[in-house]
DNA sequence: TCAACTGTCCTAGTGTGCTAGGACAGAAGA
DNA sequence: TCTTCTGTCCTAGCACACTAGGACAGTTGA
């Protein structure tokens, strides 16, 4: 579990912090119970306030990502959605429609973008069977 | 053309204009070569300062969207991007992957993914074919 | 030539997002 | 019980993003 910060980067610390997260989350180097990094170490460990972990996690949290317990620590949460596969879908749209909207703008065709999107699932499958080799 | 402001979204106006604008190319509303309200007057319309609209604009103009002349006006890109295909593609992974990341935490697996940007690309698609009915 | 339009540069106020340190409360093990 | 860990609340500073108004330069048509 290795987090890594780019100060430079102009994206706000904890906000990178809420991506790779969630980006370790979905590839299976984080599962549903582990716990993640405690505020304090963490925070020393990236050169940081504890506070502004602290804040990562708490946008976890309200994203459903992970739970904090104080006195005991945060864990990723088994991810079950409260909600409907319309609502999810819905919830969906957004991020989806950006990447078609920059998709035209790029100049890629249909084809070509329904490839990468397969290519990217493909990528995210083999990482977390990947890790549960690993973690076996 | 017209857009919309929302004053309580918490989103910066000039973003939710660039955002606009990018939809509204994507799916057809603006075609190339085609002139954007004057900065003056899309300002009077969305009751916001002239150099709100003028910072969206060059915005756009820097993400190679439109193009910008003193004294003319600034008009849609006939967009030719300057980069290959790979390159194109790389710049579109980091959308892709963030819907696929989202995806996975709404627990939207990989078929009903995969169906609704197939859904979103039609959507799109049906988008240009009407407005070019309307505008020939 | 002149008026009316176009986008742009300069400067400034102001709100707020980000980060940070101190103090506090709950949990766990010696 | 006491120490040490855990996350959380409160307050504050600081920078910067956002918005805004004045002045300027290029273009166009009468």
């Amino acid at each position: 579990m290795v987090f890594q910060i780019d100060f430079k980067a102009g994206k706000p610390v904890y906000l990178q912090l809420v991506d790779q997260v969630r980006y370790a989350a979905a590839s299976g180097m984080l599962r549903a119970g582990e716990p993640l990094p405690a505020i304090r170490s963490l925070a020393e460990d990236l050169r940081v306030n504890r506070n502004t972990v602290a804040k990562a996690y708490d946008e976890l949290e309200s994203q459903g990502v992970i739970e904090n317990f104080p006195g005991k620590g945060c864990f990723l949460k088994d991810n079950k959605t409260p909600f409907t596969k319309q609502v999810r879908q819905k919830l969906l749209i957004k991020e989806v429609d950006e990447a078609v909207v920059t998709a035209h703008h790029l100049q890629v065709d249909r084809d070509a973008f329904l490839e990468l999107v397969d290519e990217r699932l493909d990528f995210f499958e083999r990482k977390i069977s990947a890790s549960e080799k690993n973690k076996t």
